[in-house]
RNA sequence: GGGGGCGUAGUUAAGCUGGUUAUAACGCCGGCCUGUCACGCCGGAGGCCGCGAGUUCGAGUCUCGUCGCUCCCGCCA
């Protein structure tokens, strides 16, 4: 039989009682984080939103509370009355912030009783996401679910304080809406009064940009959830939340600058850190060709180098023939690779081979000179052109891709990106903020037999490509700009 | 749409080339314990080995199917 709440009232947090409180009486509510019964006296550390706390329940204080305590388990909600004091000397806690005083429990009721939950609550568990989320209201107890709710409540604030003072204002758009052309699939919702129709949601709120502008918003933002129905990864959701930042009259530096300011303030204001301004450059093109990827994590130098014309005249004539039908030849110069014993760099071809690519092919540079399955096939000067272009010193490993531009690379991209991971050369903590830019406006989507926008239709071409749009599509650079961190495009503009 | 991996106690895992009663840790239950905080000590309970077929004298283990989860490629303006 559970007790009542009565007429206790909440005095203090639990997490919140600091050394100041020795003296004073309070009254705490919380969850049983763990139960210590030494028979003689029983230990509880209590939690709530704020921290934990130990109360004792020692008889020579509260016979009845004490007696009570007996049954207490894991996750029961309690309320306790009690006196906050120094705990005895050479009994503190350093662990716990709380950890130099305790609670002598003078009244303790029972609130609700719990039962055993199917995982413990705390900060680290290694359990399913599954069952976590089965049993979302013992996993949302964890103290880290929570900080991250802070950190999220934090950021939101930290944004919308940034915009209020840039002049803009904070708009909500609608959820039930039309399907747009291009993109994401929709998620569609049936609708009861127009039988057999249906709304979608947005996959992006970028879609009422237009009508806001034109109205004459010049600045507005909204922090709301975009719905896309795709099939889902390890970090993408079906649906999440994104800032939409809209301006108009304004150019390009304009936008950089507003956005590297949100963003350093969020830093500044939610983790306490402060980002070199302005944010480095990359056209897409650079970034594809040094990285590979239109995403790059340039926290570690290891570039790609295109090799083509070096080895386009070799005998070897898996590269001829890559060659002769339009490909390239790229490869990565991976400083003390020559440790890699032949297997290992075998097993590289797993990799790319996930990216479509056919061969990884390798050369070792050794105090003997090359090593390698394929540099009988190359000429003392294309294996010098090589090795100065590639800048290789002894100890390297050269491992190169050939195929179409697209393959290659994003094979090698990839490739790098694994190299990276386990030769353990990336600084997991730096930031690397980086804009691409010139994005090109349209690709070729060869399932459609047709030009589509690599961005959204609606993004503006670069005024000095647009006389080339219907000569020359591909070539047309779109006013598209990304920010990229930490190998995740964190950001997109047009 | 395609490919890989995993489903064993409440949880996390082990279980070899098929062979006694399916292990361990934590958790749980009972007992003891007045300064613990990973409390300790003693004892105990707990399993449709995801599900269904098949091979076999015999299946947690092998095969096929199925469901669920997970990671990757494609996809995600």
């Amino acid at each position: 039989m559970n007790d009542v709440l009565g007429s206790l009232k909440r005095s203090n947090y639990c997490g919140k009682i600091s050394e100041e409180d020795i003296g004073k009486e309070v009254v705490l509510m919380g969850w049983v984080a763990k139960r210590r019964d030494l028979g003689g006296v029983i230990f509880v550390d209590l939690r709530d939103r704020e921290g934990i706390i130990q109360i004792v329940m020692n008889p020579t204080i509260s016979e009845e509370a004490h007696e009570k305590a007996k049954e207490l388990r894991s996750e029961y909600v309690i309320a306790a009355r009690g006196m906050v004091v120094k705990r005895p000397a050479g009994t503190e806690n350093p662990e716990l912030k709380t950890g130099n005083i305790e609670v002598n429990v003078t009244e303790l009721r029972i609130l609700n009783v719990s039962k055993p939950p199917p995982f413990p609550i705390e900060e680290k568990v290694d359990i399913s996401e599954n069952i976590r989320l089965k049993y979302r209201y013992l996993d949302l107890r964890r103290p880290n679910i929570l900080k991250n709710f802070i950190l999220r409540h934090k950021l939101a604030k930290a944004v919308r304080d940034y915009f209020n003072d840039h002049g803009f204002l904070e708009v909500e758009t609608p959820f039930l809406t039309k399907s747009t052309p291009e993109g994401a699939r929709d998620y569609i919702v049936p609708s009861r009064i127009h039988l057999g129709k249906f709304y979608a949601l947005p996959q992006s709120p970028q879609l009422f940009k237009q009508i806001l502008m034109i109205s004459g918003f010049d600045r507005y933002f909204q922090i709301v959830k975009c719905f896309r129905d795709e099939d889902l990864r390890a970090d993408r959701q079906p649906e999440f939340t994104q800032i939409d930042v809209e301006m108009s009259f304004i150019d390009v530096d304009t936008i950089q600058e507003v956005t590297e300011g949100m963003i350093a303030h969020i830093f500044r204001e939610v983790m306490n850190i402060e980002l070199a301004l302005p944010f480095k450059k990359l056209t897409y093109n650079e970034a594809i060709d040094r990285y590979g990827l239109d995403r790059p994590d340039t926290r570690f130098d290891l570039f790609l180098v295109d090799i083509t014309d070096i080895m386009k005249n070799s005998k070897f004539k898996v590269f001829q023939d890559v060659v002769s039908r339009g490909g390239i030849i790229k490869a990565l110069n991976l400083p003390g690779g020559g440790r890699f014993s032949r297997k290992e760099i075998e097993d590289l071809n797993e990799i790319i081979s996930i990216y479509e690519a056919k061969g990884l092919s390798w050369m070792k540079y050794t105090e003997k000179g090359w090593t390698s399955p394929i540099s009988k096939f190359f000429s003392n000067s294309q294996l010098d052109s090589i090795k100065e272009k590639m800048k290789v010193n002894e100890g390297d490993l050269i491992l190169i891709v050939a195929d179409n531009p697209e393959i290659v690379n994003n094979a090698l991209g990839n490739l790098r990106l694994h190299l990276a991971r386990i030769t353990g050369i990336v600084e997991e903590e730096r930031y690397n903020f980086v804009w691409i830019t010139d994005f090109p406006l349209f690709e070729y989507d060869k399932e459609e037999k047709r030009y589509v926008s690599v961005h959204h239709p609606f993004t503006s071409p670069k005024e000095e490509d647009i006389p080339f749009i219907e000569s020359e599509p591909l070539k047309v650079r779109a006013k598209a700009y990304d920010l990229v961190k930490k190998q995740k495009q964190s950001l997109d503009f047009s």
